[in-house]
DNA sequence: TAAGATTGCTAAATCGATAAACTAAATTTT
DNA sequence: AAAATTTAGTTTATCGATTTAGCAATCTTA
């Protein structure tokens, strides 16, 4: 039809004007639920919103946005949206996004700061009014250039500690620490910390609960109860360490398992050495994770309440939108103990 | 600043065109790498790509979308996007789509008629260039109705058999035809097909396909060997209905469930029975899980190619966006044995 | 050397909406 | 009855890019 491009005859303002006779101002003033302030007559408003139903008119929201400076236009960067946990985060967040006007285009790190830096880079390229990201641990930097352009971000699932940007992250620290008192309430006296070596805080943050929490029973906390492997260590590897450490440990009666990747190798581990659980050892795992229901027994952990997660993250991000200069918003979610077979 | 709304200081074509001495149509030609069609000389288009990049200019895309009539989006409508299977179908869909220089924004129907309408209108709003969409049994007006408007639409995962629409669906009816081949060929005689009573499509194919590999083998096709659940019934009332039907056909030796979510409440009942696998019975599902590779017996299943199928939907999207009137192309792809210990 | 082609660029129109400023007619106030 | 205000709209500018058409100046070619 046009030359160089084709509308698909799509339906413009124009055209409802000049079908209705009344300018292009006064259907646009219409059409926005402006007609008192914009003085038009009943009138002229019923014939205009009856010719744009006949036609089922809608406004072509690029023209909008480029005129408004609202994209209507939310970005979500999770590290892997095929991963359970962001999957369902993702959800929710589409969900109330939607019921609130805004379509949410999203995006995958893997983990990988280079990835990260370039999806920042897309959404703000494609004017995203806000970023809800779980960021990698090599982008602050972009994050500071996004605060410093005003854009709103939340950061969710980890933080910067003491860099001044909203977030949403779990009450890491306090989780294990109320799930390491919960193994010691059931009588467990050498409770072992299995994780893995990183900088990442909420690892940190539940080392240290956990180490709170045997400080404020009387318990030693002593390195030796503490497994960490690498993060790029092999399964294989992986098993081969827990049964040396517990070899070596043999008062060990209780296993926390910092993730629940390491949860699932630990079960691994206890189906291998036909051990029992809660018999030989009692069993607890941070983040809940699909298998552990089925498992028999089936595992005790602290879940992270992902509905609550994602309601706080989408709807700081809109507070942070629809009111530009809120300030930071930081919120620590508590997770929840879910309290199953493995003691 | 701006009386009614702020571009955040943002940079534009404009300013790199005054700060250059140069129009803007030069620097669009650079930005677009038109600048031989357009006969800029290297003196200036080096001018001007020194000062965007100084500046660290990049277009307005909603900008360029209004003029281009482009808008670099896709739609991408799954059924629940927090299930595995769709979160990892999404995932690919959004890194190829990525790759190509589109963006994704996503939406899950939870199979509700109405929200899907809804959601297909709002993708419409939005101007995307093309939907791939997991459609609910109601919608078929809807898609006709695109189709129409030449939209491209990719249908996923399920499709309406005799509409001239593009899908990427699964080889259903060969995938129970071969899995059903393989229970034949370890020995299994009786094979019982446990399902859901519904229309949709995909089980349909499966039972025929389960049904024709039992009669290629000169093998009964009984009624009382398909066992068939209400979509609703209960997770309870589905066990009791299992143990019926096996206390009634006391032949059946092996077990074929139509889908992982029924695989896994099979799973529960031999638990429950303290039934062995494969002793008792042979036990296959269709679709795979991530429980069924940490069972103990792990579960041979007819799996989904995930990659596959992802790859297929966004790649047959992205054809019927470049080149719109390439008609419609309809695929089906096989599944995958994967064969563990349940038989 | 004059006509034609090429080079190197720019001006203006346009995409489809919103918003500010304005106008003519009707109504109210003084 | 003149001035002020209100009513019911319209005209025009604008968002930030792309695209078409066009214009000098320079270079080719016959």
């Amino acid at each position: 039809m046009d030359p160089y491009y084709t509308t698909m005859g799509r339906i413009t303002l124009k055209d409802i004007a000049k079908e209705a006779e009344v300018s292009v101002t006064t259907v646009s003033l219409i059409i926005n639920n402006k007609s008192n302030e914009g003085r038009i007559s009943k009138t002229v408003v019923e014939r205009v919103k009856k010719i744009i139903e006949e036609k089922n008119f809608q406004p072509n929201t690029i023209a909008r946005s480029l005129r408004t400076g609202k994209s209507n236009t939310i970005g979500l960067i999770v590290e892997d949206i095929s991963n359970h946990f962001f999957a369902s985060i993702s959800k929710t967040i589409e969900s109330v996004a939607n019921e609130s006007g805004y379509k949410v285009i999203y995006a995958s790190t893997d983990n990988d700061d280079k990835k990260a830096h370039e999806l920042v880079e897309m959404m703000r390229l494609h004017q995203v009014e806000g970023i809800i990201i779980t960021p990698t641990g090599g982008i602050k930097s972009d994050i500071e250039d996004l605060i410093k352009q005003d854009k709103p971000v939340v950061l969710f699932d980890r933080y910067f500690p003491g860099l001044p940007v909203s977030h949403v992250v779990l009450d890491n620290y306090k989780g294990a620490y109320d799930m390491t008192n919960h193994l010691i309430s059931k009588g467990y006296k050498n409770i072992a910390f299995i994780t893995i070596t990183s900088q990442m805080n909420q690892l940190q943050q539940r080392l240290a609960g956990y180490e709170q929490a045997l400080k404020d029973h009387g318990l030693a906390t002593k390195p030796s109860l503490v497994l960490s492997f690498d993060y790029n260590s092999s399964k294989v590897n992986k098993l081969i360490s827990i049964e040396k450490f517990l070899v070596k440990n043999k008062k060990v009666d209780g296993l926390f398992f910092s993730t629940n990747y390491l949860g699932i190798i630990g079960v691994e581990y206890i189906t291998n050495k036909k051990l029992s659980i809660p018999k030989d050892y009692g069993f607890v795992s941070f983040d809940d994770h699909e298998l552990f229901k089925f498992l028999n027994p089936s595992i005790t952990v602290m879940a992270q309440p992902i509905e609550l997660l994602a309601n706080e993250a989408i709807n700081t991000l809109l507070t942070l939108i629809k009111n530009k200069h809120h300030g930071v918003i930081q919120k620590k979610i508590p997770p929840e103990l879910i309290k199953r077979y493995s003691e």
